[in-house]
RNA sequence: GGAGAGAUGGCUGAGCGGUUGAAAGCACCGGUCUUGAAAACCGGCAAAGGGGCAACUCUUUCCUGGGUUCGAAUCCCAGUCUCUCCGCCA
């Protein structure tokens, strides 16, 4: 949530800067709000004021006037939450300021290519799609996840299993091992502050699944991607600075709701309820964020390079940003079937935005209190990369080689084929 | 599911109706000493919010929410979480 006073003393900039992330923002409403809140603030502190020294002075004749400020007190303090409240609930809702390097824009015509890498396969034959291929193999069943659950779902069976294990496994070795990650196992469940931490709520409740888990009224979420729990790791946390820049990794199932309205990619694997992804999350001081975002999007686009798929990166514009960034990169890799670059990692720096929420602090080098930096990232899409592997790598007869990274972790099969 | 114990500053931990924002220790920062470091000694050190250009000042906060009282970290009620023992269980 951004900082009051921020925007009180910066209050032109916040506007142009709000302007370019698609909100439509009553700036009076904000200011006439936090004016009558102070104003009611600083009655409240000086009839506090009075009732502490009519306490101290423990004057019995004074008695009866303290008890009538008392009274006063508790309309008072009513009247200005009431009115906190309704401040908190207009800041909460408002996205992360974007960067300066950030291009402005609408939506994502506006995003810009930074570069490409690899070279796109020709192939000499006509191309499947993932889900051709899959259910030809007998290896994708979306039919059997219809009759068991419902739709946006899939069964992955046999080798294609093992595949989706393998790039996991790759990737988590790739990131532990080589660079500074350190493996976590989470719990997929997160509490309501939690998700309110780091941006889900309470704008993007309804792409949530809720859970009711027992009589009390707590809510619990399952998470739709790693970033919340792994982030929120440090929630409500007095951090040293010896302790950043904290680096993990953890491949977990993530569930979304959201990917069932939109009607697009409804064939296939691409847009599903449920799908496994690496998530890569950085604590740093905030003066690292940008350097940091290079460095976890190089680690992502370390990935592409080793399983030799071709991708390019571009930088969202400030009206395709997530509700948090500051900052993004997407990672999009070459889908045959699609004749197009499709998104399969996204890495964004939030600043001190999710700290904000989430009160992390760290002390500084002279003992000052900072809000430390956060960032997260795919690294990658675990079910998108199935997908890249197997429509880069298919053979003319349905078949799919083994990139040469995951013949380790698949028992040194070299390719995948009809049984 | 049954029976107990607890929740206090970055951490450990005292306090159990009135100069207690809170003893003590650790950690941290500054200094003395030292060729340098360590040790020792001296000093500093909670956060959030309001007012002020600032020095500064005021308010709140001892798990959360209610209550008692002129006054609550301290008493009462409800809730949350943690720990120990028993039962059950992957």
């Amino acid at each position: 949530m951004h900082n009051i006073r921020f925007i009180r003393k910066n209050s032109e900039l916040f506007i142009k800067k709000i302007k370019t992330r698609n909100v439509d923002l009553d700036y009076k409403i904000i200011s006439n709000l936090d004016e009558i809140n102070r104003k009611l603030i600083t009655d409240k502190e000086n009839l506090e004021r009075d009732k502490k020294e009519i306490s101290k002075k423990k004057d019995k004749t004074l008695f009866e006037k303290s008890k009538e400020i008392s009274i006063e007190i508790e309309n008072l303090t009513k009247k200005q939450s009431e009115i906190q409240n309704e401040l908190n609930k207009i800041l909460s809702n408002l996205p992360n300021l974007p960067h300066e390097d950030v291009p402005i824009g609408k939506d994502e015509n506006s995003n810009k290519v930074v570069n490409t890498v690899g070279s796109i396969r020709n192939f000499d034959f006509k191309v499947k799609s993932h889900f051709e291929l899959g259910e030809k193999l007998n290896m994708l069943d979306f039919d059997l996840a219809t009759k068991t659950t419902g739709s946006r779902f899939v069964f992955i069976k046999n080798q294609l299993a093992m595949l989706e294990r393998a790039i996991s496994n790759f990737m988590i070795d790739l990131h532990t091992k080589h660079n500074g990650y350190v493996e976590v196992s989470p719990p997929l469940i997160a509490s309501s502050d939690s998700m309110y931490g780091t941006g889900q709520l309470p704008k993007f409740e309804n792409d949530q699944f809720e859970l009711k888990l027992d009589d009390s009224n707590e809510r619990k979420f399952l998470i739709p991607t790693a970033e919340v729990i792994l982030t929120n790791m440090v929630k409500n946390q007095m951090l040293s600075i010896n302790d950043l820049p904290i680096r993990l990794v953890a491949s977990t199932p993530c569930f979304r709701k959201e990917a069932g309205s939109y009607g697009k990619d409804t064939k296939g694997m691409i847009r599903q309820h449920q799908f496994h992804k690496v998530e890569l999350v950085s604590i740093v001081t905030p003066e690292k964020c940008l350097e940091e975002l290079e460095r976890m999007t190089n680690c992502a686009s370390m990935v592409l390079d080793k399983l030799k798929l071709p991708y390019r990166k571009i930088i969202l514009s400030t009206g395709d940003m997530g509700f948090s960034a500051e900052k993004t990169y997407d990672l999009e890799v070459w889908l045959p079937s699609e004749n197009k670059y499709r998104e399969i990692s996204s890495c964004s720096s939030c600043g001190t935005f999710q700290s904000n929420r989430m009160k992390t602090r760290y002390k500084g080098k002279s003992n000052e209190i900072l809000n430390p930096g956060t960032l997260n990232g795919s690294g990658l899409a675990v079910g998108r990369t199935l997908i890249a592997i197997m429509e880069n790598y298919q053979n003319s007869d349905g078949s799919i080689e083994i990139p040469e990274v995951l013949k380790p972790y698949m028992n040194n099969l070299d390719k995948i084929s009809v049984n």
